[in-house]
DNA sequence: GCTTGGCACTCGACGCGTAAGAGTGCCAGC
DNA sequence: GCTGGCACTCTTACGCGTCGAGTGCCAAGC
């Protein structure tokens, strides 16, 4: 177990990373913090943390870094979440507020985030199948093509195209409509297929076929995988920090492009908790330097997406954590006002 | 006026550029390019092209590198656009047959251009004002409150929620629907103001700030600005030629998010033709030293919207060109089939 | 008059050795 | 257990000489 000044200069050390970008002496740490002992016993306080691995120097004759496991401890242990500043917490809810639509509602939140920890920001679009359907329209393109629109209680809208096996009358079509709607308009996503299960059999025989094709092209609409769209904005940070390492970036920018891995370093947890995820601990080979501070969102208690930054392992915790978590409440507040 | 030898000239030097990413010599050109003279003719020639600014040394004593006037006279009069092989055109295709919808055609076109190139691609959804209705939906979700929903001939779907100054029934609900779809479907979105202009009056009189509250609405969503959406892919690809401009990234991934930007780029002319914006051509500081290769493309034979890459100056002009020219042709072909 | 070979010159890239400086680890004393 | 002192290590910066690519110019040749 360390000791309570060991800890303190782990985050001493931590924060003045953050803060110069450049290795920390024994020397300027008791210049910058009162730690009220000298220089010589911080040096023994180094060598302590460095073996029990939380912090590391570059080369020999330089000051020490944190390694991922000394950010996961001040992270764990040694930081508070800074809370945003009233004229910050006004910002952020005039911003969102002029959103128009869904589409809109995200990518301003998307802006905000980017701007607010001048960073990577990643916002997940509501999932489906955690939503409730608002409504399913069905409207005849031509005689053997119907179009499916779902509209979703987040204001979220899909619609696909079908081509039927066989024409679906007018009269067949308002019918499934209306039976469709009666049955699953206000209920959960996932709850829909057991619902419309027996919907067929009460068709026509000609009728079944097309029927059968809407319902299952309905599933396709709500299987996730295709649902979980990201936006992502504030590329532009990444040079910020590209300095030392111009080669990193590259490999970071593909990783975001590669939406599937980020879904996946995103969804790790279901909940609404705020996670963390540094360095080595990201499972993409490309963000081994960054560090992802992420937290579900909702209109609701229940978090429906995910939203969050993706920053470089030496970042401003407390600053980015509380930013995540103001701008999450917030979209939730739009998301259960529209 | 250039003598064809020296036009030569410029071709080599363009092209030996491009491919090596550095100063090119007199000395290297007449060994890769067999121009039948020798190298102190072809200094002479680079002396006269230099005086006519169409290249540049770096430094004293360096080779030469085309300036952008140079690559404006190469792209004009000295290069082809290089058509793709039969095995990338269908490559092409099927890569593009297999999307479900116009998110999906627009994701793969995106990330088709941006492997093909090697640069980072933008991609501009159809914009509405060109295309034409094909459907408008109305639902009712609360006494006073409706959905709107707007299908276009390109597939996309546009919705808006409207809060109505007045209850509004389902009967009158089911007749606007009925009279706004016989009189905008299968028009093009720029007539529709007028063809709905006088629908308020033909309704009774509690339900007519009701009409025009929905009218207005649809107009709103028809306004251009609002539906200019971009996406952009490969951006990682930036770092390719990073290595000589660390600082030059930057600005070019704030430009790339700045969308207004972009679009104004891509919207200049509002043709089929290609264009190529080269270096200083670009009005946006931060696109200096890029270039833009833009096409317009669309279901039939009229532009509904933009496509291009960004890139480096130093570029390879005929194959990016013909990349982008390939893709917008495929690309308008699955929009006229859906 | 255009082309060519020769030649002196310029200037960045590279390698190397030195000096400076920051920071450490260890030890003896309090 | 803390502190000051000291020798040691290693990186970084700087200066300097060399090397080589490439140029511009000039006089000679076709």
């Amino acid at each position: 177990m360390l000791s309570e000044r060991r800890l303190q200069v782990l985050r001493a050390i931590v924060q003045d990373y953050v803060g110069t970008e450049e290795p920390v002496g024994s020397k300027a740490l008791t210049e910058r913090h009162n730690l009220g002992v000298s220089p010589a016993t911080v040096r023994n306080d180094m060598a302590a943390l460095e073996e029990e691995g939380y912090i590391a120097q570059p080369h020999t004759s330089a000051g020490r870094i944190p390694t991922d496991k000394g950010y996961r401890l001040f992270v764990d242990k040694l930081a508070e979440i800074k809370p945003m500043s009233a004229p910050e917490r006004r910002a952020i809810q005039n911003f969102l507020d002029g959103a128009v639509d869904l589409d809109d509602v995200v990518a301003r939140t998307v802006r905000l985030l980017a701007q607010l920890t001048r960073q990577v920001a990643v916002v997940q679009y509501p999932s489906l199948t955690r939503s409730t359907v608002r409504h399913v329209e069905l409207l005849s393109l031509a005689p053997a093509r119907l179009m499916l629109v779902l509209i979703t209680d987040t204001g979220r809208v899909e619609q696909r195209v079908i081509d039927c096996p066989a024409p679906f009358g007018e009269t067949s079509l308002a019918d499934l409509r209306a039976r469709l709607n009666s049955r699953i308009a206000g209920r959960r996503f996932r709850d829909v297929p057991q619902l419309v299960e027996d919907l067929p059999e009460s068709f026509e025989v000609d009728d079944r076929g097309t029927v059968s094709t809407v319902l299952s092209t309905l599933m396709e609409t709500l299987v996730e995988e295709n649902e979980e769209r990201l936006v992502i904005g504030g590329t532009a940070n990444l040079t910020r920090f590209a300095h030392d390492f111009p080669l990193t970036i590259r490999p970071v920018l593909e990783a975001l492009e590669e939406q599937v891995v980020l879904l996946r370093l995103l969804g790790e947890t279901k909940s609404t908790d705020m996670t963390v995820s540094i360095g080595h601990e990201n499972a993409h080979e490309g963000l081994n330097s960054t560090s992802i501070v992420s937290v579900g969102y909702g209109s609701g208690g229940e978090a429906v997406a995910k939203l969050g930054v993706v920053g470089p392992t030496r970042m401003d915790y407390p600053g980015t954590m509380g930013a995540v978590r103001a701008v999450a409440r917030y979209v939730g507040q739009i998301l259960a006002e529209s």
